[in-house]
RNA sequence: GGUCCCGUAGCACAAUGGAUAGUGCAGCAGCCUUCUAAGCUGUUGAUGCAGGUUCGAUUCCUGCCGGGGCUACCA
């Protein structure tokens, strides 16, 4: 079925046409505030007024009139200085449940971007280096939009620049042939790589010749040297072991792992093709640059002095590779905003090498601050990823065994689990990817209010009343015999309903998984209201069927958005 | 200096150019012999300043004030 909003666009597309006002029209449906507005409103007759020479209110009556009547509206109102309100019938929300119950898991999903590509990159760690608690954002977003992306029709190819090449691995081989020990690398391998990277440094200060040496095992690297080649190749092997262990406690996975060195043969490619088109020119010291003729910003820097390459040479390579692999529509790069006119002038540079039709994007997101200390990543003393998600599902178990002391052990434990890392990837979900984070362990990981937790209790209380109905058995209803819904308390829910998969096309093309989580935070809001007003397993025989469809359904939603996050719902907590 | 982002209640955040600017925490007043009180009901409290565009501006434009990022040989 389509959605509502496009069944009431063509409505209003019928009455333009009939009235001779359908040229350049643009039909814009938003959800009223109060539900006394009615469920979807147009400002059309407002939009049009100018242009037809007529007022507003004397337009929308016009519209109004022109409209087709359809059973599943009630009724159409002019309101305000001459907004249009459309009221779903009672019937339509009553029935709604139904649809929903029958798509299911399916629910929410489209075909709106079929035939589509987009190809995504997020995460983005360093090899042999831990996962740290500024890769969350990156990894998390780039989680859900993913997911988003596929649930409306692209498809979605998820890559992860890896950080696995350059002189810090000369570094690190050169401090593990030294100092390393395979036995205890082994045992506990990306600390103790990361040790030895820290011992390097420090020996450094007392002897400045070994960053040449480093430098020497990276070239060694570069040049193919079997030995080094071989740790490397154990290194890396190793940090992506650890890597997909934390990518799996937070729910999100990888189609590709191109990192820097898988780019490293295809850069003399790029350089090439911009030296010959005049694009590329020598620059100060040398240096092979990209220059713009215009000056917001620097030219963009394509190869050092010193013949070695750059991110941004990487990064066109991406591009093209990209392009000539996968032919995609969209290509989204999930870094933060400190890049953001860095990927201007690459993207200023692909644009101008022809490199890709695409629409290239860089999704950035805000800066996560800490106001409790300083969480400086200099001095090795970062808050490791690992810990976060530990602590998370340590004080969700505190909590569960609060609230629910009667639940076994290992039930305990995958409520926690569940829980803590939901909260956390609600906090950052929920809030527009543009405002700064500021990290705070109560936020982050606030288990009340607008949060995770919240969701999960009201499937939770869902499951409860349909297992108690389940246990009771009752009256069986005939479907064409089922009451409609009554009570404004489980309208409100119900009109919510037919929402989600508009408002998840709405999110993912504008890239933001906090309006899904709005959404769904309205939602749980209102069964909650209706859970604590409205009783379902004492009402007669024929509208407690009839709230109990209502009640799943419910769930099913909850549960489907709460997918897209990665967030999982425990029946019981 | 240039450029980008941000200024919404005590705090943290919402709001596709719409109707009375929403929510959470904190505060105040209530609700557990009734489907899970991680909840519900009620309540106090806000758009940095000055102009402009618009029927209508938190949103778009200009200027100012305040905060932050970036600003060619790092990734």
């Amino acid at each position: 079925m389509t959605f509502v909003k496009d069944q009431i666009a063509a409505l209003l597309k019928t009455a333009l046409e009939s009235l001779e006002l359908s040229d350049g029209a643009e039909i814009h449906l938003e959800y009223p505030l109060e539900a006394v507005h009615g469920d979807y409103s147009t400002n059309l007759a407002l939009t049009l007024s100018k242009k037809a020479g007529r007022p507003p209110r004397e337009l929308a009556q016009a519209l109004l009139e022109a409209l087709e009547p359809v059973d599943w509206i009630d009724r159409v109102e002019i309101a305000g200085p001459g907004f249009i309100n459309f009221y779903l019938s009672r019937s339509f929300l009553s029935n709604f449940s139904s649809h929903v119950l029958g798509e299911g898991e399916q629910y929410g999903s489209s075909s709106a971007y079929k035939g589509q590509t987009v190809v995504t990159d997020s995460s983005h760690p360093n090899v042999a280096k831990p996962l740290g608690v500024h890769h969350l954002l990156s990894t998390i977003l780039g989680g859900a939009i993913n997911k988003m992306l596929a649930q409306v029709g692209y498809t979605v190819i998820r890559d992860n620049y890896l950080g696995d090449w350059g002189t810090q691995f000369g570094k690190l081989l050169y401090a593990y042939k030294t100092w390393g020990d395979e036995a205890v690398v082994k045992a506990d391998p990306i600390p103790e790589l990361l040790k030895l990277y820290i011992r390097f440094h420090d020996e450094v200060e007392a002897d400045p010749s070994i960053e040449d040496k480093g430098r020497a095992e990276f070239k060694k690297l570069e040049q193919g040297d079997a030995e080094n080649k071989e740790l490397w190749e154990w290194v890396v092997g190793l940090s992506l072991k650890e890597f997909f262990a934390t990518y799996e406690r937070l729910g999100v996975t990888f189609d590709q792992m191109n990192g820097e060195s898988f780019y490293e043969d295809k850069m003399a490619a790029i350089i090439k093709m911009g030296v010959e088109r005049g694009l590329f020119v020598e620059g100060e010291k040398g240096a092979l640059i990209c220059p713009f003729d215009h000056d917001r910003y620097p030219p963009c820097l394509i190869r050092k002095s010193d013949g070695a390459t750059l991110y941004a040479t990487r990064d066109l390579a991406r591009i093209k590779y990209w392009e000539e692999t996968w032919h995609p529509q969209k290509m989204i790069n999930i870094v933060d905003t400190a890049q953001q006119m860095y990927f201007q002038q690459i993207f200023e540079v692909a644009k101008k090498m022809e490199l890709t039709p695409a629409e290239n994007i860089h999704l950035w997101f805000g800066r996560m601050r800490f106001p409790e200390k300083k969480m400086s990543t200099r001095k090795g003393n970062i808050v490791l990823l690992e810990e976060v998600l530990d602590e998370a599902e340590e004080r969700a178990f505190i909590l569960v065994e609060e609230k629910s002391p009667h639940l076994p052990e290992a039930k305990k434990r995958e409520i926690a689990r569940m829980i803590g890392i939901g909260a956390l990837k609600y906090a950052v979900l929920a809030q527009n990817p543009t405002t700064d984070i500021t990290f705070t362990w109560d936020k982050m990981l606030s288990l009340e209010g607008n949060s995770s937790p919240y969701l999960q209790y009201s499937v939770a209380r869902a499951h409860s009343i349909l297992r108690k109905a389940e246990e009771e058995g009752g009256e069986v209803v005939p479907a064409d015999q089922i009451a409609e819904l009554t009570e404004n308390a489980e309208l409100t829910v119900a009109r919510l309903l037919p929402r989600y998969p508009e408002v998840l096309v709405h999110a993912t093309n504008e890239l933001r998984p906090n309006l899904v989580a709005n959404y769904l935070f309205e939602l749980a809001s209102a069964f909650n209201s209706f859970y604590g007003n409205v009783h379902v397993l004492k009402a007669e025989p024929k509208l407690r069927a009839r709230r109990l469809i209502l009640v799943e359904a419910t769930a099913q939603v909850l549960k489907n958005g709460l997918k897209l996050f990665g967030i999982e719902t425990p029946e019981e907590m």
